[in-house]
DNA sequence: ATGGTAATTAAACAAACGTTTGATTGAACC
DNA sequence: GGTTCAATCAAACGTTTGTTTAATTACCAT
């Protein structure tokens, strides 16, 4: 008898810990679903077949390991939008440009919007400082393009963090919500939940077209 | 000494109970600010200025609490909704109204966007059905208008649902996340966070010019 | 006056939580 | 072949959690 493993390092797995990883991906998975308060540690070794001691071993604590994964997490999308930045071209070029990686990092990462929606949402709570720069840093970008965009005149005049509200807003609220509109879609309309494409062409439209110059719209104000 | 009230009912109380009022004002407050599993029975009670066993004995688990707080909450926000769409009008005023609804269920209930957003990203695990149907109902009155936009031809032809997405993503984002940029505000810069004011108009503006029918704009697609 | 009812408290409770500990194993190194 | 070391597991630990219980009080109707 005697089920359950017996300690000791996992046999054959010379190249680097996967267990580590296994943890990052699984509780990336758990706190975007439920959240830091939300996910339990048992449960997310349960998901990464460990132990929840592991998470201590590895990342000190259950802290560690949820700011490892977004320190990760938010690495990637900034360094995403700054290549957007540095390839250049016309403001509506680079806002399109902009939706488009924001959109990667989604797909690459489908529990970043998720948890960067709860860290806002929780005032940066568990936040650390060198995680929530990287989070002013898409405020940054933002701002850059519109900026150059009202200067060389292909946007009206807008406020730029306006502008980062709505449109990150939108963009993270889709991307944050797919899950709950796929089992929506799946129990109540046996309709499919619409294509993250078909919302990144329809915010594309929407934002370039909302920001461009010119005359203003009739009708009341 | 003997610090601590002795039990019994509050005293000259006569116009129904205070302290169930108290714990859903406090119990809003820490469900948006904590979520869920975040916020403790014990600190909604001290919060409320009672002890925890009120929340059970008035609202039967703190669960039942939740759904006290998102269904009266969740009526409120339809009920200025369905008024928005039933006042009739152009599309682009209804959707315009629809923006200045959503705002001031947002004053009136300042809980209200980030315990609807944490809702949302959790799946609506801790949603009972008929507070599910208020919310799928904002979306009814979404696609309505837009639909009703696109039969008159003051919107060009969009999905109604990507269109309610990125809308109230964006509002929902903004009043979700108001103390958050407040402290941020406070923090980083001296500058004062934008006012509601001024994003319920750019949000507006936005939204009616990007769905503005009309020539499509220059620029690679 | 008296009895009943609803509202409240402090304390007790079991379950669940994150963390720590100690034993155990496989592999690398000499 | 023995030693060292990092990785792993099961179990135990102390704390915190939401809920229940029993006692206590104020008000109201009779």
């Amino acid at each position: 008898m005697g089920r359950g493993r017996r300690p000791g390092p996992r046999p054959g797995t010379s190249p680097a810990a996967t267990t580590r990883e296994d943890l990052l991906r699984a509780g990336a998975e758990a706190f975007a679903e439920r959240g830091f308060d939300g996910a339990t540690a048992e449960r997310i070794a349960q998901r990464a077949g460990a132990t929840k001691a592991m998470i201590n071993y590895h990342f000190k604590s259950k802290q560690g390991l949820y700011e490892a994964i977004l320190l990760a997490t938010f690495t990637d999308l900034t360094a995403r939008l700054d290549a957007v930045r540095a390839a250049g071209g016309t403001a509506p070029d680079q806002l399109r440009a902009f939706v488009d990686a924001f959109a990667e990092a989604a797909t690459a990462r489908p529990a970043f919007p998720a948890m960067m929606a709860r860290e806002v949402l929780s005032g940066g709570r568990h936040l650390p400082a060198h995680v929530a720069d990287r989070l002013f840093g898409v405020v940054g970008v933002v701002r850059a393009v519109v900026e150059q965009g009202v200067r060389e005149g292909t946007f009206r005049r807008v406020d730029p963090l306006l502008t980062h509200l709505s449109l990150v807003g939108g963009l993270l609220f889709f991307f944050a919500t797919t899950p709950f509109r796929e089992s929506v879609a799946r129990a109540r309309l046996g309709q499919a939940p619409p294509a993250a494409a078909a919302f990144v062409a329809h915010v594309k439209e929407l934002m370039v077209r909302g920001l461009a110059p010119g005359r203003p719209v009739r009708g009341r104000r």
